[in-house]
DNA sequence: ATTAATTGGTACGAATTTAGTCCGCTTTAT
DNA sequence: ATAAAGCGGACTAAATTCGTACCAATTAAT
């Protein structure tokens, strides 16, 4: 569920990777050595983080990419938002009309908002320090340290 | 971003119809019409429902589709996990080898679950209750009354 | 001024996921 | 027995996303 864009992850791999000294310029190129992510999608990631200002790119010869922030000061909330566009779990969208056709019998419409609101928060309330700092690392389940794939068929 | 399933939508609409009247048995072909949605979606939506133990399933003729909670008693998370799977954003999964390819960049791994858990958290908040409560209205922006597409590209 | 390095933007194909439908089987009331 | 209804699975089609490639714009070094 809610299972957030594979892209999303790379932008915490590479926005963690580049906070651990921020300042330093790096090529998207050296990115993608770094964390083993194919250098285009580096790239178009690096790209889109740059636009939303998660990043500072510096074009030309000895160019490439800075954060400016430090990564306490960077949100999952702000990530997600930039990677996969705003907040919003809302699926009242049908056609185009303004109004779904089911609206005579769904008086949800705008209490969709408290939804969007408290995951918003939620995401707002994890930073990308978090998720870097082994020291962070609560006790979810006793055999939470071995699991990674949450719900691949796979398994 | 996050934005969930159709599915998830319909589920709550459907759902939030039944809890109007809790215990009243009634088809999957009732309920596609009082909801305008199709027929065959909507017993799709309570098969799954069902097989989560969110309505009662009633066989034969006769049969059809009850509710046993009330709506203060279904949170937005019981109604995502059952048609979305389990709650977790976490994208560690590559391919199948238990350890992601980037692993050795990504001290990230375990503390996904922080996110996980806030999502979570945020979710088992908010009650289909709250979502059908007209009164539960609280002034998020002084256009919210008119905002019910948050992202189609139509606009 | 020229050249090389690097980002910026767009467009595209493939793969994955999701939505929605259909059909045959099982169960139950009449 | 028959009809009404759910049950389960498979299947198709559509939408979305992932990843890649290409070319234009920009800047630093020479």
């Amino acid at each position: 569920m809610l299972k957030l864009n594979k892209m999303t992850d790379y932008a915490v791999v590479v926005l963690g990777q580049m906070a651990r000294d921020p300042g330093r310029v790096r090529t998207a190129a050296v990115l993608s050595e770094t964390t083993a992510i194919p250098l285009p999608t580096v790239s178009k990631l690096l790209k889109i983080l740059a636009g939303v200002g998660l990043v500072t790119s510096h074009r030309g010869a000895n160019g490439g990419y800075s954060v400016d922030r430090t990564a306490e000061q960077v949100t999952v909330a702000d990530i997600v938002q930039a990677i996969d566009g705003p907040i919003a779990l809302t699926a009242c969208v049908d056609d185009s009309d303004g109004q779904c056709e089911v609206s005579n019998s769904c008086p949800i419409s705008g209490n969709w908002n408290r939804v969007n609101l408290a995951v918003r928060r939620a995401l707002e309330d994890v930073t990308l320090a978090d998720l870097l700092d082994p020291t962070e690392m609560f006790p979810l389940q006793p055999a939470a340290a071995g699991m990674r794939q949450p719900v691949t068929a796979d398994g």
